[in-house]
DNA sequence: AAAAACCCTGAAGTAACTACAAGGTCAAGC
DNA sequence: GCTTGACCTTGTAGTTACTTCAGGGTTTTT
């Protein structure tokens, strides 16, 4: 009795359509039965691991982090204590890139107070300071922009 | 006068050869001399240019934004408040950023109080507390997870 | 019956690189 | 002179997690 179709089902867990199709192939999602005129059909237990998909997402982890979390939950009888690692092991991914971009601001913000007017940009400080790196910037810590916090 | 060869530049600059290749090819970095033998020749223009490039991606901004201050950085007679401007919009992603990673630790901290012990993943808090949204956080908070501040 | 809204597949684009593959060049050692 | 190794060349594909598009078929509404 699966009756749902692609969009209603993205539309009961907030993810665009394309988004399920994807995860499908990831195989994140299991493929689910055809209508006759090869349509999707999802049921309670896609809208379940749909969300729970997202909620994951949502916290910011990996769809690599994901898969392992769906791979621990579809092993009731098992231990949890990979699924406590797994979360603390994020935790510390986030704090870690908090702790980054918030060095990142004050540097931002001591290379702001270079220049408060506007003037010729050959004078402007910002520029200024952008073009040599400061002493408290060595090389070393170059290379640790990532996006996320993976 | 352009004497150095690629590697050479890549350790002035503490820059991969192929981030430098990287670089020529979307426009950042002007096309370099050619030895006799096809090998790309720099000076210390270059050296300057792409110190001010990797201090920019250090300060996590974008390879358009980066784009952006050369330009104005190209017109030294011009007025320097676009500079001003961009560093301050920086500025304030990174700032956003850390707001939305802060909320996040916040509730990645609330579900894993919901599972102290190693127990049979059935009955683990933190399964249950993904697989169903709380209420502070709507569907419509969803969507907002990008990995940059961008 | 026609138009609008939905569904299908497969390929390409995004950001900023990174990692090959398959070769050419150059300095040092034997 | 020859080989070994380090360096250089180009071009292509892979990375993450999607998003967008082209070119169709289907279903629902008007």
């Amino acid at each position: 009795m699966d009756t749902l179709k692609i969009g209603e089902l993205a539309a009961q867990a907030d993810c665009p359509v394309e988004t399920i199709r994807y995860y499908e192939k990831e195989a994140l999602l299991p493929e689910p039965t055809r209508s006759a005129s090869n349509y999707r059909l999802y049921g309670a237990r896609h809208v379940e691991r749909l969300q729970f998909i997202r909620h994951c997402r949502s916290l910011d982890m990996t769809l690599d982090e994901v898969r392992e979390l769906l791979r621990l939950r579809d092993a009731p009888e098992q231990n949890c204590g990979e699924v406590n690692a797994l979360l603390d092991k994020h935790i510390g991914h986030v704090a870690q890139r908090i702790v980054q971009l918030q060095a990142l601001q004050e540097q931002l913000h001591q290379l702001r107070a270079q220049c408060e007017v506007e003037q010729p940009a050959r004078d402007c400080g910002i520029l200024q300071g952008l073009a040599s790196l400061p002493d408290d910037m060595k090389p070393s810590n170059l290379g640790s922009h990532g996006g996320g916090c993976h």
